[in-house]
DNA sequence: TACCAGGTAAAAA
DNA sequence: TTTTTACATGGT
């Protein structure tokens, strides 16, 4: 057990909320304000800590990967500069101060993840998504690592049905494993290509390249207007305003804005 | 019970 | 080319 410093603030409970508001997460098991996550074939525990978190095991390997989980890559020093001379942002920024949003370690979890939350609720993604965890990933201490895209290669869209996905959806799943997308380039790639890379895939669309580039990537300009969660908070806090262009009020800074104005919405 | 929920592709018009 | 429809589950 090691701490690894963070930028502070840093509140360390209010920014893994995700893995908590809609059920329990398998692959990033919240269990009495500790958070379990697989990396690398690795169970590692991270807990609050003054300056940072208690990591353990914390090495070479698991510090870079939690830095990245935690978010660490988004310059949030720059963005409370920016939130406190808009009007919107900067109560939402002394609200919700210290969170920082975090970051799905794995391109092919992000887009599998992301194939599970088209149309239906949170509520029920997680619900499936957690099937599909117990199912085809692998149980360490307490966390799942989230099913690899070999497995999923070799499962049948049949078994995937089985866990709560629709048949179209199994096919998605199933054929975006056999696609040849090199998931490991789109890291090298700017932003309007990794969008179209993803979109020319059978099952993945605009909002799926979106969440991609903003939760996976964490890009600074990612702004997933087509989202209902995104359309909703906008409606919220700037009014009937067309949701694409209102991103451009929080240039540089959309994707941390996109979610601190989501986290306002369900932290009170 | 019916309806909606952080979409997408394919059919129909 | 644009509009409509099917999809499956969980919460209310």
């Amino acid at each position: 057990m090691a701490v690894l410093s963070l930028p502070q603030p840093y509140d360390f409970a209010l920014s893994t909320e995700r893995f908590r508001a809609f059920g329990p997460d398998l692959a990033n098991l919240w269990s009495d304000g500790i958070l379990h996550r697989v990396l690398d074939g690795r169970e590692v525990r991270i807990a609050a800590a003054p300056g940072g978190v208690d990591v353990d095991p914390l090495d070479d390997v698991t510090r870079p990967q939690v830095e990245r989980l935690l978010g660490l890559p988004f310059d949030l020093d720059a963005f409370r500069a920016f939130a406190a001379g808009d009007d919107v942002l900067a109560p939402l920024e002394g609200r919700l101060r210290g969170f920082r949003p975090p970051l799905v370690p794995d391109p092919w979890e992000a887009l599998v993840t992301s194939i599970t939350a088209q149309q239906v609720s949170l509520f029920s993604a997680f619900a499936i998504r957690n099937r599909l965890i117990e199912r085809f990933g692998v149980r360490h201490e307490d966390a799942y690592a989230f099913p690899t895209r070999e497995r999923l290669r070799d499962a049948t869209e049949a078994e995937i049905v089985a866990v709560g996905f629709s048949r179209r959806k199994a096919e998605y799943v199933v054929g975006l494993a056999r696609s040849d997308l090199d998931l490991d380039e789109l890291a090298g790639l700017p932003d309007e290509e990794v969008a179209e890379r993803i979109t020319a895939v059978r099952g993945l669309g605009a909002w799926t390249a979106d969440w991609f580039l903003a939760r996976h990537l964490g890009r600074p300009h990612a702004w997933p207007a087509g989202d209902l969660g995104v359309r909703k908070a906008v409606e919220r806090y700037l009014g009937q305003v067309d949701v694409r262009e209102a991103g451009d009020r929080f240039e540089p800074f959309q994707n941390l804005a996109v979610h601190y104005l989501l986290v306002g919405l369900r932290v009170p």
